[in-house]
DNA sequence: ATTTGAATTTGCGCCAGCGCAAAGTTCTCT
DNA sequence: AGAGAACTTTGCGCTGGCGCAAATTCAAAT
């Protein structure tokens, strides 16, 4: 999860910004490294401590971000006060590309779910970066189109799943996604907390806690304190099935 | 509803498409007569009937979509069978727009509503208009935007609100986006069953058929098979509000 | 006019999962 | 080391709304 660090996390702005961070991210993987080096010498880069706001929602959407590590929830707060989790962005990915939906705006506020690393361009620049650096915008379009059929499956699973299913596919897509590999069984990469579990699932902290301890006791996860660990993915994978007899 | 029909129906090619289709819909309001004569030009126009799919999910997105009349509901449907409606499109609204978000197959089916009137391209010529047509990726990626935050604010409510919330405020936006002024009220401007709007609600048939006939009871509504009048509106604003008291 | 099928209404019982409450555990900070 | 905060677990009762079933109404088709 660390990628190049030492000594870079106590200033602002990063002097000496390697082309290496980008090549290998999509939507710079087509460019010369000349083009590079020019998108480097623009951006700000800064580091964020676990559970703090990048962006908020509501907010003008003055900047456009690049997660060069770490990972960050994007979550929407009701009026109430009660917060839902509408997504999970890993590392390597841009994130509040408001402008990409013709948003001024951002729609979303990002948290921190882990300490981050993070390159920032002011928006004005995404016209620019958008008609000069090839396969630039259709990189951010597949994006935003990924996200958009996240968010479409999480309502298909909450209108016709149970809250046990939900939670099981909700496990199964972090470690998916985020996973890392451990001796025993596959750790989602960032710390998690029941509350953040229920979040993302339209449950509650308690049905979420009983579910995995649950679990725990048949031995198909196993958990600390903001972490979980999943042991037997493939007994998870039923579990999310909805169930044909009975 | 009905914009220039008469004989146009009973033709699948329409050879006399008029520029006035098109100069008022958002993608198009940018251009020359002469370009959207050359859009017109490449066009297929087609009539649907009532209850069909112009398009299903998983088949190859070989065409991009321009509702000029009617109404089509957005579904999909689960492994188990049941559908569940990801949002509804009114007249003069793109649909099929695959490309913009990176895909080559449709992520939905889009089912008509009522009778529609549909213009379509091949999908070969979606980087063209991209390129050529000023103001067609930025209205269209608005497009994907606002269907997006659609998206999302379904999660939210469905995450955090009790399902007469979820049904009021299902009903409010129906009329907000595709509401009919009559007489002593605001009628939904195409059929709905409660089958549909359990469909749109994450709810089952029984239980929105009883809160129809509460409602009615109430006088907040007045409801025929699959027609829905709004006699109330600020009354279900009311309803959709989360209770604070209590 | 009759049939047929789709759409709707309504009653009843039940249970998944929420709300509340309280206690236990693990981290962090001083 | 101790205090406090954050996180987690667990028990218990209750209820919103689902599942099932049956009756009714409405519309289109023949």
């Amino acid at each position: 999860m660390t990628l190049c660090m030492t000594d870079l996390s106590h200033r602002k702005t990063l002097p000496w910004l390697d082309e290496s961070l980008l090549t290998h991210l999509p939507p710079f993987s087509k460019l010369e490294k000349r083009e590079i080096r020019t998108i480097l010498d623009q951006a700000t880069s800064r580091r964020y401590d676990e559970g703090v706001a990048i962006f908020d929602e509501g907010a003008p959407a003055e900047r456009f971000f690049m997660l060069l590590d770490g990972y960050v929830r994007v979550v929407r707060v009701t009026p109430t006060g009660e917060q839902v989790t509408a997504l999970h962005i890993p590392t390597g990915q841009l994130l509040g590309i408001a402008k990409a939906i013709g948003r001024e705006i951002y729609p979303a506020t990002a948290l921190t779910a882990t300490e981050s690393i993070v390159l920032s361009w002011p928006t004005r620049l995404w016209d620019t970066f958008v008609a000069d650096y090839d396969g630039f915008a259709t990189e951010t379009y597949k994006t935003v189109g990924d996200r958009m059929g996240e968010i479409q499956n999480r309502v298909v699973e909450m209108a016709t799943q149970q809250v046990e299913q939900r939670v099981a596919n909700a496990l199964l897509r972090l470690i998916n996604q985020t996973g890392r590999k451990v001796s025993d069984g596959i750790e989602i990469d960032f710390p998690i907390t029941r509350q953040d579990l229920s979040e993302l699932t339209a449950t509650t902290l308690h049905t979420a806690s009983r579910l995995l301890s649950a679990w725990e006791k048949q031995g198909l996860v196993q958990s600390k304190r903001k972490r979980i660990k999943v042991l037997d993915p493939h007994a998870l994978v039923v579990i999310s099935q909805p169930k044909s007899d009975l």
